[in-house]
DNA sequence: GTCTATAACGCGATAGAC
DNA sequence: GTCTATCGCGTTATAGAC
C-alpha cells in the first residue's frame, strides 16, 4: 500500500494542479509546500508524471464501476440517472482536486495511461448513452438528440467543480435535488410551457 | 489595425493552445507551424503573453456586447434565453480554437488582463442570473435554485466545443434547437412528468 | 522581416554525503 | 529520508548581421 508521505505528496500536488495547472506547477514548488527540497520528492515517487496518473486513474475506475453497478439495478431509467447525478455531485464536493485534475490535465499523461483513460472515458459516455436511449424507448425520456443530451449533462457534472469551490453555504442534498431536477425536467415552469406549446 | 501577419499568428497560436495547452506550445513550435524561426515572431508581437491576451480579450467583450445588447430588447425572458443559447452556439463553430483558449487558458494572462477578464466575466454571469430571475417574478420560468441553474446552462455552452469539434455532420440549426429544448424544457417525457408529479 | 547566435533562467531528475 | 550540488536540456526573449 501507498505510504502516507505518498498519498500526502498526491493530495498535495492535486491541489497545486488544480490551481495553477500541471505544467506551471513545478517539483520545487510542489517540495515548497510540503517543506522538503524537490530532490525528496524522488524518495516517494518515481517521476511527476507518475504523480498526474495516480491523481487520475484511480478517479477514472471510481466513475466506471459505478455506473457499471447502477446499469445492474432494476429501477427506472430516470431513477438511474438521478443516482449518477447524485454520484458527480458528491465527487465533486468530497474529492474535488481530483476531479479538477481529472478533467483539466490528462492530455499531460503519458501515452499509455492517456490511452487507458480515454477508453473508461469513451466507455462511460457510450453506457451513458445507452441509458439515455432506452429511457426514450420506453417513453420515460424525451428529447431532440440523444448524444447532445449526454453532452449537455455531463459537461455540467463534469465542471460543477468550477462552481461548487466558490460556494460554502450550499448543502449537498440541496445541490443534487436541484440538478437532478434542472437537468431531467428543465426550468420553463409548466404553465408557460404549456402555452408555447412546445411540448 | 493589425498586419496580416500578426492576425495569422494570432490564430496559428490559439489553435495551438487549444490543442496541446498554453503552457505546453513553445515559442518554436508556434514559428515551426508558421514557416520562420522563433527570433522572428517578435518582429511582429511584444511577447507570448500577448498573443494569448489578444485571443481572449477580443471574445470577452464580444459576449459582454452581445448580453448587454439582448437585455435592452423588449422580448420574453424564454427568447432572451435563446438569443444567448444561439449566440453561445455560433461562437462555438465560427470561433472554436479562441473560444476553448478563453475558457482553458485565462489562468494564464497576465495579472492586470486577468482582472479585467474576471470582471467582464462575472458581469456577464450576474446579468445573466437578473435574468433568470426576472423570469421567476414574471412566472415564465420555475427552478429551486437561479444560481445553479446559471452555473448549469453556462457549463455547457463554454464547454460545447470539446463536443462540437467531435461532430462533424450536425447543423447549426439543429444544435440550437436541441440546446435551447433541453436546458429549458428538460428531457423527461410529458406524461412521465405528470406521473412523477414532481412538476 | 527573417536569420544566427546567445543570454538568462527554470525545469525534471540524479549522485552521493549525512 | 532529507540534504546539497549539479547535470543536461528547454524556455522566452534579445542583439545584431543580412
Amino acid at each position: 500500500m501507498k505510504s502516507d508521505r505518498k498519498s500526502q505528496i498526491i493530495q498535495t500536488a492535486a491541489k497545486l494542479f488544480r490551481e495553477h495547472g500541471y505544467n506551471s506547477v513545478s517539483m520545487r514548488d510542489l517540495a515548497d509546500k510540503l517543506g522538503i527540497k524537490a530532490a525528496s520528492l524522488y524518495n516517494h515517487i518515481k517521476s511527476k508524471e507518475e504523480i498526474l496518473a495516480e491523481i487520475i486513474m484511480d478517479l477514472a475506475f471510481d466513475f466506471t464501476k459505478h455506473i457499471d453497478a447502477v446499469e445492474q439495478k432494476e429501477i427506472s431509467i430516470i431513477d438511474k440517472l438521478k443516482e449518477i447525478i447524485q454520484m458527480h455531485v458528491q465527487t465533486t464536493i468530497y474529492k474535488t482536486d481530483s476531479l479538477a485534475c481529472m478533467n483539466k490535465e490528462w492530455k499531460h499523461l503519458g501515452e499509455e495511461k492517456q490511452e487507458i483513460f480515454l477508453e473508461l472515458r469513451g466507455k462511460y459516455e457510450a453506457k451513458f448513452l445507452q441509458m439515455i436511449k432506452r429511457g426514450i424507448e420506453k417513453g420515460e425520456l424525451d428529447m431532440k438528440n440523444a448524444e447532445i443530451t449526454v453532452f449537455s449533462i455531463l459537461s455540467t457534472l463534469r465542471t460543477l467543480y468550477h462552481w461548487y469551490s466558490n460556494q460554502s453555504v450550499i448543502k449537498e442534498q440541496e445541490l443534487i435535488n436541484t440538478l437532478q431536477h434542472n437537468l431531467l425536467f428543465g426550468i420553463v415552469a409548466v404553465e408557460t410551457a404549456h402555452k408555447i406549446n412546445l411540448k
